[in-house]
DNA sequence: ATGCCACTTCAAGTCAACTTGAGGTCAAGC
DNA sequence: GCTTGACCTCAAGTTGACTTGAAGTGGCAT
């Protein structure tokens, strides 16, 4: 099968062709040659970027998915990662959840003022203590075009 | 009641001066006064942090907790807003919920490589399709420290 | 053979939300 | 009155994940 040139591998992989060369760069992929200038790429990649963009929406971020890659480019998956990387999403998915219960009941609360509204309020306290509100981490962000 | 200094605010609400002093240039927060150089601040702007935590908290850029303000400061917040965000942290939610079961699996996963587990293929398959992977939104921050 | 233009490199720019640093001021305690 | 140090301003730096721009190259179709 013939190799694939940098914009085929965005074409598959729904990336950009700089985001492909940053990755490189990054180690986190690799291409298997040059026709010219050109990279060429083995079709095998756009499994590599699936797995990228499946670490990059569990919310790892590039440098902890470049450190899942064995050196021979064989993925290492830290099992004990992956559960804890869990547990980190079910608590910020419990965060999420009241913080919506919280919102929707806003939207929909009757009181005069939102001050007013106790159910408002204890949102207001758990936010502000912290409670709500997540730490260090980042949300994948997938750019329009 | 005597107005609170800087350091008072961010003790109260849990900020560094610094961050009162950025939302202050950004408009979302006002000081009362100043005595001789130093900025002083009626208590009810500990309420105002606590919602601009809770937009904070529920996903709102600063620009678009600023606009929930009316110009004399109350809160105008817009039931139809709130409604809207909570569907979408109601969509991130089950995103975050299917990736976080899919994570569990590939952890106990027996198959000899994840490759061939076809649950863990079928995650994949999500991430990369952009079904996973959130846009445009970033979590909040809080630093430690 | 020639020219187009898809590809290349490398540096710099972007975005959001702050933080940090240098250099300055002034209210208050001694 | 003088020192102290908490506060001030303004500019620049930080972080992560990319994007953009300028300038160059060379494969491939004509």
């Amino acid at each position: 099968m013939r190799d694939l040139d940098i914009t085929e591998v965005g074409q598959r992989a729904g990336l950009p062709a700089s985001t492909l060369r940053f990755y490189e760069e990054k180690g986190l992929i690799a291409s298997v040659g040059r026709r010219g200038l050109k990279r060429t790429f083995d079709a095998r990649v756009v499994e590599r970027l699936a797995l990228i963009a499946l670490g990059r929406a569990a919310g790892f971020s590039l440098e902890e998915i470049a450190a899942m890659f064995a050196p021979d480019g064989s993925p290492r998956i830290d099992r004990e990662l992956l559960t804890a990387k869990a547990a980190d999403m079910d608590r910020q998915i419990r965060r999420l959840t009241a913080l919506r219960d919280g919102l929707r009941h806003a939207a929909a609360c009757t009181a005069p003022s939102h001050m007013e509204c106790p159910t408002f309020r204890r949102l207001l306290r758990a936010a502000s203590s912290g409670a709500v509100g997540e730490r260090k981490k980042r949300a994948p962000q997938r750019r329009a075009k």
